[in-house]
DNA sequence: ATCGTAGCTTAACAGTGTTAACCTCTCGTG
DNA sequence: CACGAGAGGTTAACACTGTTAAGCTACGAT
């Protein structure tokens, strides 16, 4: 139809950003490659000719949305160039903050069935990478002047996403409880995502570390781990 | 075929049973009404006669899982009846190991898309709740005996929850940097989340409690709450 | 004996991702 | 300039999906 704005070989380019108001105007289910390519008027199998298939252009998306984190994290860093803590806050601001307000990249980003996910290439999460040494550094930064208690700042990095990934989940899935009011809960989420890397101080009954060893006496989830030894 | 299995109208049953171990042994895309049918010998739309809908089918099997984790929290309980932070600790483990262990249960549990969850009636969640209040019901007592900072258990148990799924999902997904070896991970993730419960103790540059007020200062995510105020 | 209906079937619809075959038009080379 | 190659697009089709409509069969109650 009106093909004038895709003159040349930058269909590519056309098929991501349609593809991507889609997805935020129309929501995760009404991106099929048919509603694409009519949505720029051409066939659905053109679009084949610049992705292999939908996954790709999936991780084309994906890669775009970190870039985007990536963004709003350095934005962040700069903010607070001086206090740890502080950088931490607001990092962790800024990836809910990105989660809840760019929701429908988020899904794909992050809440994609593993399904969709087999073919990624592990290559690719170098972008992600970036977001979690943004995190780890500043993990890092803090524990050297004893404001944060974080000994091993990859693994705290992971932890700090996987907490926020968590209440940034449940919220966009509506499965927070009702009765607390959502920047409430945001607020707690944040909260003791730092107040976890706060040291602790002596009390009654309570461990000076939580409990060593081995989380599971059993080998509970060694049907899940056994299979395959790679992670992306 | 062999229908004498299903011989009078449990049915019901039959389905149920024959989608929760094509979900655990094909996985979740094999999860199909035609192929739950072929494997109990019906067709297809004999589901129909027992089910509204897919959707429908999942809530069910959604709320036998939740009766699943809520044995395995009750069992939690039961073992540490007098230390708090021991019962919050077996809480976690019991989560994590139902998430690894029950991974697909887990996935449409908690994992599924909210396209899928729009028709799902709230009431149902109190199943799902209940679990929440074990949780809540630990963290009242810890901070009753000054073990634990959670003056509001609920929105404490709804934090425990979020960070546990967010190490749960990721988990699944294989998400977690490779570096990191997943009993690490998950040990950390338990860890950090009972620590930011634990009081903290004064220390230079960090203020006594993590910023007031609101955690955003424009409306960030204003958009995504401004829509529809129910949750579940 | 007949009617109603519970329980199940087949046929079909509107979708989905993806592939194969074809068509057209431009561009580099003999 | 003529011509073959191939880039870039098309339509038709396959094997699926969830779901609905219509029809069949057999049994229980009147």
């Amino acid at each position: 139809m009106e093909r004038s704005r895709t003159s040349e070989a930058d269909l590519r380019r056309a098929i991501l950003d349609t593809a991507r108001h889609l997805l935020v105007r129309e929501g995760y289910k009404s991106l099929t490659m048919r509603r694409i390519a009519r949505a720029i008027g051409y066939s659905a199998t053109a679009i084949y000719l610049h992705f292999d298939n939908k996954d790709a252009l999936f991780h084309a998306l994906i890669e775009e949305g970190m870039e985007r984190l990536y963004a709003a994290f350095r934005e962040a860093v700069a903010r607070h160039p001086d206090d740890p803590v502080q950088r931490l806050q607001a990092l962790c601001r800024a990836y809910v903050a990105f989660g809840l307000d760019q929701a429908e990249y988020y899904e794909i980003m992050f809440m994609a069935h593993p399904e969709h996910m087999e073919r990624y290439p592990a290559e690719k999460y170098r972008r992600a990478r970036r977001n979690l040494d943004l995190l780890a550094e500043t993990l890092a930064d803090g524990h050297a002047r004893g404001m944060l208690d974080a000994p091993e700042p990859r693994v705290g990095a992971s932890i700090v996403w996987s907490s926020l990934h968590g209440a940034v989940s449940l919220l966009l899935a509506h499965r927070v409880d009702v009765r607390i009011a959502p920047e409430v809960f945001i607020h707690a989420a944040i909260a003791h995502t730092i107040h976890g890397f706060l040291p602790v101080r002596e009390a009654p009954g309570i461990p000076p570390d939580i409990p060593p060893a081995l989380p599971f006496a059993d080998g509970a989830w060694k049907r899940f781990f056994g299979g395959d030894g790679e992670a992306a």
